[in-house]
DNA sequence: TAAGTGTATTAAGTGATATAATACACTTAT
DNA sequence: ATAAGTGTATTATATCACTTAATACACTTA
């Protein structure tokens, strides 16, 4: 994988999207899956843009944004961290999924497929032969 | 619903998408689900723009992508029609939801979620008392 | 005091989106 | 033929989101 490691971070950056969105949900799955732990130190706004050659401006949006998920914390003169929460970190999960899970139903409605539809579709796609993902 | 009606399409649109692909989207969605009947006539490029208050060019960016789609068909002189294939219908709709159902399984395993997460996840969130949709 | 944090501001450039005005080729009806 | 209605193409302009750049400030730690 062409992947950029920066601390325990992982980032795979190309132009297909807006650059702090890129940042942004990869570190939100990072943080949510656990690969980074909580209360660890993230690179620094300046470290991280020069790692992946951007400006500082364009990680810190990804970066403030990361607080408004209270995912990240700040600390003036330190840095920033890692929320120590697991239950922040859970209720994360649970929100943007359920935002995930409500913008596919739009549209698989609007394709007139029911959830038996996609039930069947998925299924059949995963793994003909085993029972869970 | 403050939708606006030109012949059998129904328009919702506002600001927060590009206009086109809202046009796109509403009549992929309108054509799928059989609420303009095949080999029906679209509404002109010039009539659609007027009603919709848009620029001509707008709705050809957006006619052109359900041409592509293989949704529609135009004739020159004539104007636009609705495919007369079910089956192209059928196969685009296969090929959207597929298309769909990635992204968003994708978007799961970011969050660290499974399939059996999600199935138990909708089946709390759609209907606790009937069985399909 | 120095170095490293996050933050704010101002300026500039790029590309997607949208509008506007105009023109052309084709089809149908008169 | 003529006129009206089709899709299509071109050129110009405007706006906005995104990104970079340069600089400065307040705070924390060594």
């Amino acid at each position: 994988m062409s992947g950029q490691q920066v601390g325990q971070l992982r980032f795979r950056i190309d132009f297909s999207q807006p650059l702090y969105e890129q940042i942004l949900e990869q570190v939100r799955s990072s943080i949510a899956k656990g690969e980074i732990a909580l209360g660890d130190k993230m690179p620094s706004v300046r470290e991280l843009a020069q790692e992946l050659r951007m400006n500082p401006n364009t990680v810190m949006r990804a970066y403030q944004e990361l607080e408004r998920d209270g995912l990240t914390e700040k600390r003036r003169g330190q840095g920033t961290y890692v929320t120590s929460s697991a239950e922040k970190v859970s209720r994360f999960r649970t929100e943007l999924a359920s935002q995930y899970i409500e913008t596919f139903m739009t549209q698989m409605e609007s394709l007139g497929l029911t959830w038996d539809d996609i039930e069947r579709y998925v299924r059949d796609k995963t793994a003909p032969g085993k029972g869970g993902d």
